[in-house]
RNA sequence: GGGCACGUAGCUUAGCUCGGACUAAAGCGUCGGACUUCUAAUCCGAAUACCGUGGGUUCGAAUCCCACCGUGCUCGCCA
């Protein structure tokens, strides 16, 4: 529909103007506002017209005469309203977005293996919703490239080598849980952490002697590593498994899940990251100061370290092995990263190029963290607002509404106890995906309670109660027929299948861009579309042919919805 | 100080990548309406904006360029 429309417009756009002799490079075809018939539209004339020595309008009227849609399937005719030439759908169009089921917005096979990786947070203890925004941004965008025909594969970057995790083995292995506080949450990750806080507390209060002695242990765990020593392994992997089975299962809730957890230590073990540094010492930008081996990137006001003095690697020369990997698995690699990475992602790109990759094949969505009024939050510190307790907020307030709408409730379908534990979890936690999904990544946000739990504005509950409508009007209804187009005359349908036809294109945009929230934008435009239409367009009182194609116009928009949903990650609830 | 990002109604945002029907679109909040009709977590209406500021490019700028102001991030042999 949408795509195959603007395929046609480009062709028969592009024909007429070259029949004219007019250049045909920019089409300045866009979206016409609201009201408009036409689909699309073109802004050419303005361009054109001094070249052509008359006003646009004259030009838009010449290119509209010269444009031939005999041969077109969804363009049914070009019109101009002035300046602009509008191209207006056909009833194939319509047609197609009434037949919309199962599969709607989902793009032809790209046969491109994609792999995302996001969250990869370092398992030093809960999930904060600091950094929730990854998860939830890094799920979004691998549901939408996977709607845009891509094999997608989900990786977690599991930072097992660094300094902290060398800290937080030593800590685990030096303290006794008995003077440690109680876990916040009976949880692995939970336990876990206090070991990580009491050592990195140590750090900062014991004497200079026993902090000497406390480096040296954590040095020779990081040696340990380096040297490829299966006990070390052993010890630092017993920590980071531990905390990462309970952050797991946190991110579970969300729902965000990976097809696989990288470790850092991997390219350590298997030699990738000594064969990186060999070819990063024969680059031309390789420089040898102060005992470490360096790169002086053009560009870049710092010089990027991969080889320290203690002949140990740093993380972003085990990441350079990992993405070398990623390049030989996969044919495109999109990060998911916090702003505080920007630098450090330019620098792996460049050094990446200079090893010889194609860096076009790597792209990364970069949003920046959430804050709490007074500052940010911190594992270590203990600051910070759980991912855990605000999903178990959501969820107990989105209950106080079901649970206070029980009584004005028109439906008689008398929700029991699991329906209304269901409507409050897929609410809840729906309203906070959708918060974050729905804004540009790169805005800052400041962590309020009221506000990251408001079920009003326009969130989660709006968009899923048309969904729950379109179920209600559907719940009785044995087969759904396939409905004949030409019996939706009111506006309110045709503008409904408007958008249900448009979606394949949003996705299209938004998969290209790395923008899901596009997506999110989408499903309101969705939802007001489809309740102007039940409000003029009664369904089930109706009977015949028109019946057949309300019903069949509810299930396409009902199956739209779904799918922009599971885009965003949004359960899709039957009743509400 | 250098680099990057952000700045749109009282508040929260969309539109900005690729300038064009923008006389700027929504939600919340405020005010006023609509449930004997497929779920009112809905809908309809009113009021609210020098699109951070100043220049520039252009037939045309919220959108592109420059400068400035404000906010955040960043500039480790941390990750």
């Amino acid at each position: 529909m949408f795509i195959a429309f603007r395929e046609e417009v480009t062709t028969v756009l592009a024909d007429a103007l070259d029949d004219r002799g007019y250049p045909s490079d920019d089409l300045g075809i866009e979206r016409p506002p609201e009201g408009f018939d036409a689909v699309l539209a073109s802004s050419i004339s303005f361009g054109l017209a001094s070249e052509a020595e008359r006003p646009p309008p004259q030009v838009a009227g010449e290119i509209a005469d010269a444009v031939d849609v005999t041969d077109t399937t969804y363009v049914d005719g070009v019109t101009t309203q002035g300046p602009y030439v509008n191209f207006t759908p056909s009833e194939a169009y319509f047609e197609d977005a009434l037949a919309v089921r199962e599969d709607a917005g989902e793009l032809a096979a790209t046969g491109d293996a994609v792999v995302v990786e996001h969250t990869s947070a370092n398992p030093t203890g809960p999930v904060h919703v600091g950094r929730a925004r990854n998860p939830i941004i890094g799920d979004a965008v691998a549901n939408l490239l996977e709607y845009a025909g891509n094999d997608v594969e989900r990786h977690y970057y599991v930072n097992d080598a660094g300094r902290q995790m060398a800290l937080f083995t030593w800590a685990y292995e030096r303290f006794d849980e008995t003077e440690l506080p109680d876990p916040e949450r009976d949880r692995t990750e939970y336990e876990m952490v206090r070991y990580y806080r009491r050592g990195s507390e140590f750090f900062e209060s014991a004497d200079e002697r026993a902090v000497e002695t406390a480096e040296a242990e954590i040095e020779s765990i990081l040696q340990g590593l380096e040297a490829g020593d299966e006990a070390t392994y052993e010890r630092v992997g017993a920590v980071v498994d531990a905390v990462l089975g309970g952050m797991k299962t946190c991110l579970a809730r969300l729902p965000a899940t990976f097809d696989e957890f990288v470790k850092e230590t991997r390219f350590m073990r298997n030699g990738d990251t000594d064969e990186v540094i060999d070819r990063l010492k024969q680059l031309d930008e390789a420089v040898y100061e102060e005992d470490a081996w360096q790169l002086d990137l053009d560009g870049f006001e710092k010089n990027l370290v991969f080889l320290r003095s203690d002949d140990t690697s740093l993380y972003t020369t085990r990441d350079l092995a990992h993405h070398e990997w990623k390049f030989e698995e996969y044919d495109r690699a999109v990060t998911v990263l916090g702003e505080d990475h920007t630098l450090q992602a330019g620098q792996l790109r460049e050094t990446l190029e200079l090893l010889g990759n194609d860096t076009d094949q790597l792209a990364s969505v970069i949003y920046s963290y959430v804050d709490l009024p007074d500052g940010g939050m911190s594992t270590r510190a203990g600051t910070g607002v759980d991912l855990d307790d605000l999903l178990d907020e959501a969820i107990v307030r989105a209950r106080d509404e079901v649970e206070s709408r029980l009584d004005d409730r028109d439906r008689d379908d008398d929700l029991d106890e699991a329906d209304i534990e269901r409507i409050a979890r897929q609410v809840g936690i729906g309203a906070v995906r959708y918060d974050i999904v729905s804004k540009q990544p790169t805005k800052a946000i400041t962590f309020e309670w009221d506000r990251a739990l408001d079920f009003e504005a326009q969130s989660a509950p709006y968009v899923q109660y048309v969904h729950a409508r379109c179920c209600g009007i559907l719940d009785g209804v044995d087969a759904v027929p396939a409905g004949d187009v030409s019996a939706l005359t009111e506006p309110e349908s045709r503008e409904l299948l408007r958008e249900i036809a448009r979606f394949e294109g949003v996705i299209d945009a938004a998969a290209t861009e790395l923008r899901p929230h596009q997506v999110a934008t989408y499903t309101r435009d969705l939802a007001e579309a489809f309740n102007a239409f039940y409000r003029e367009c009664p369904v089930l009182s109706v009977e015949g042919e028109l019946r057949d194609a309300r019903l069949a116009l509810v299930a396409a928009a009902r199956h739209t919805m779904a799918n922009a949903l599971d885009v965003l990650g949004v359960e899709a609830p039957v009743s509400m």
